[in-house]
DNA sequence: GCACTAAAGTACCAACCAGTCAGTAAACTA
DNA sequence: TAGTTTACTGACTGGTTGGTACTTTAGTGC
């Protein structure tokens, strides 16, 4: 078969988005080239344009998909039926998690930074995602203040931002910090303890 | 003059350094354009290859500068003069305050993030740099058990990624808080807040 | 068997960009 | 003052890269 329909499974479309995001994720917008993600995707080069116009508009959703992907995992989580403390923590976990699993998520967002979140603002789909999260985020606070366990006059922006921060920061500097502390802070032991040492410092952070 | 030796203050290859910090910091080392480099420092692209042989070099050369710059920073504190908690505070804080005064670390250690550390491995000179923050660190740590006001068994090395994670990582990733939350993390009210934040986590983290 | 459409191929371009070449002029040195 | 080193210049090159034009192949539904 030289040319012509294909048979494969995925279709040309996500199989162009998914090697964008590798490459994307591991060279940076700059970084990636648009041959190497028609050679992987083995659509022609052609396809992507038709699809997604510009490497620029390509970054763009794939960066869509990506928040996507982490926004659903974030979704069912169960979190009404535990008490502020348990729910609070098993966010706090999830959070942490996400990080080590959809890791192209960070690579992403770095990218992005450097660019200003000029892709992000050009998104009303994802502008659009965040605010479940921190309604979530909020409910739990508020009945763990009623119930006494929380202190008063934590903003859960704030505060999500702290739990990202603990998380992310550690899985995506984790190259630099391990070359200059000579550790492995990838390891399995060290990832259990960091997410341990998370958990203790926001829950310690909203004891009355 | 056309050519011969310049009697410009500043040397050629310290206004390279100069224009190369700003550009890789801003760009990214993918992004980052030589031609640029010249073009801003005032120098020939030539002396750019003369002094420092090449772009990757030109990275390293930035990356130790600024290394060098934040650890000159970091030295003197006199930290010794004040009690524990005091000092771990005031430690906290200048280091909540690099991430602003030297936004341009940030970036490149973004950039350098992207590439795996691989500049930061190649250089000698930064690895050499932190063990002494560390020992810092221990020292105030060390301290505060002894007078009763910490508790025992926390890692100097974690406890320096926690302030470093919830301070840079709000620094380096406003764009896209901004762009999600609608808000604007760099106001000086939100920084302050951001930094009392921090203080009050990893102060109460750390009582016994 | 015909119209439609997704997919794929070949070939190309203009701009860009890291790095080089060949040479000039001033300053230092013996 | 001849010879060497250091600082500097403008033009150039060869490979790369995002993006385009035009053509062809083959499934699908009618």
């Amino acid at each position: 078969m030289k040319a012509g329909r294909s048979k494969k499974g995925a279709n040309s479309r996500d199989r162009i988005l998914q090697a964008a995001l590798q490459e994307f994720a591991h060279k940076g917008i700059d970084g990636a080239r648009v041959d190497e993600i028609a050679r992987v995707s083995g659509a022609n080069k052609n396809m992507i344009y038709h699809y997604f116009r510009s490497k620029e508009n390509l970054f763009v959703a794939v960066l869509e998909s990506v928040y996507e992907n982490v926004r659903s995992r974030q979704q069912d989580l169960s979190l009404r039926d535990l008490d502020p403390v348990a729910a609070m923590r098993r966010l706090i976990e999830h959070t942490a998690d996400i990080w080590i699993e959809v890791p192209e998520f960070n690579r992403l967002l770095a990218s992005e930074n450097l660019h200003q979140a000029k892709h992000v603002r050009r998104s009303k789909k994802i502008q659009s995602m965040y605010s479940p999260l921190i309604d979530t985020l909020k409910g739990i606070l508020e009945r763990g203040v009623k119930d006494g366990v929380f202190r008063d006059g934590v903003d859960p922006v704030d505060l999500y931002i702290s739990v990202t921060s603990l998380s992310a920061h550690y899985v995506a500097h984790h190259f630099t910090f391990d070359a200059i502390f000579k550790t492995n802070l990838m390891s399995p032991k060290k990832i259990a303890q960091r997410k341990s040492t998370i958990s203790a410092m926001i829950l310690r952070y909203l004891q009355p």
